[in-house]
DNA sequence: ACATATTTGTGTCAATTGACACAAAAAAAA
DNA sequence: TTTTTTTTGTGTCAATTGACACAAATATGT
């Protein structure tokens, strides 16, 4: 849990004690490459933090094909957070593209925590406000990128994703197909 | 206000005193058409909720076109998320589409709030918390959605923002040009 | 190590899209 | 009301993209 000690201790002012606190919440776990996480239809009750690994979050359409809604990378809370806030089924999926390690909290530990003390409350909202923010700045600066400006960004920002994630799946996260992307890294070894 | 007044009573149990705390926090302002909100080196000190009209988010490419990132609607908060909490000048621009009926929330007013009591904390997280599932959900059900789908969703469920809004500054909302925009208009006129 | 399954690289072709240009209509300003 | 500005509707054309098909290369499982 080195790397989720390190992610709270960065994100504010925290005691000892209270990052013990908030660890004590937090269990270990592993995830073989290919395995399920989450699949239809099942509930959404926990929290992740990957300590390293990337997991595969995507949606089974009708004809068969799959939309990546998310490539989760190490260093990052993640779920599937409509479901999880309030208590729904999933129609989608999350697998392990690599063996994954991540830590899980379950709602029932994340809502306690949040009673412990105002110290800890008021950390917590503040991390979910960081999240927030985060993801809309996120989606912002993708909106005014073009398909080649976001895998760019990608090798800059995450090269490791891009070796270990198939091209197709990449493609598929960036918003175009796997042809375009592939006419892109031709252009750009050739270059 | 009253629109806010009951965004607050829908989204959880909080007593008519806790309520008139959190109300006596939030200013009703007017801004007329076209008049700038916010814009380019602005510091970013409030939070936003929208009574009545629509405001346009967007930012200034280097060859002067406009991306939008945002067609604020009636009932619901809006801020520049990231220049809020981190405190940042912003190079993006908000104006008003039409006349906008809003409360304003200060940085100060809205960091207070959270220390008055427990319950009013608790409430601000768990707002917090589904503005950001919404932000997820309505992120991932449009990155399963064609443009055509995208625009008969907005028919859908924001009729009046399709009416109100001209077409360019849609089109740039959905992610696509006027041009493209206008074929989709007039093959579904013409069906 | 071998057999099987998955992923990648590539070409062709049809369909979609964006860029440009401009007249008509509508809205805003004077 | 008249003038000016903004927005809309439309056509053409070139460029980009997605769909399909398949061989080569990798990775996986036994």
């Amino acid at each position: 849990m080195q790397k989720l000690r390190e992610f709270f201790k960065q994100s504010g002012e925290l005691s000892e004690e209270n990052l013990d606190l908030l660890l004590s919440s937090c269990a270990p776990k592993t995830l073989p490459k290919g395995q399920v996480l989450l699949q239809t239809n099942d509930w959404v009750n926990s929290i992740y933090f990957i300590e390293s690994g990337f997991l595969h979050y995507y949606t089974n359409m009708q004809d068969g094909t799959r939309v990546t809604l998310k490539v989760v990378s190490p260093n990052y809370f993640w779920t599937m957070l409509d479901e999880f806030f309030n208590q729904k089924q999933t129609l989608d999926t999350c697998v392990a593209l690599t063996d994954v390690h991540y830590c899980e909290i379950k709602r029932q530990d994340y809502n306690q925590l949040k009673s412990i003390n105002t110290t800890i409350a008021n950390f917590m909202h503040s991390i979910t406000e960081q999240i927030l923010s985060n993801k809309v700045k996120e989606e912002n600066d993708k909106s005014k990128m073009s398909v080649e400006e976001k895998y760019l960004d990608l090798l800059e920002h995450n090269p490791q994703m891009v070796q270990v994630v198939p091209v197709g799946i990449l493609a598929s996260y960036i918003g175009t197909s796997r042809e375009t992307l592939h006419r892109i890294r031709r252009k750009l070894s050739s270059v």
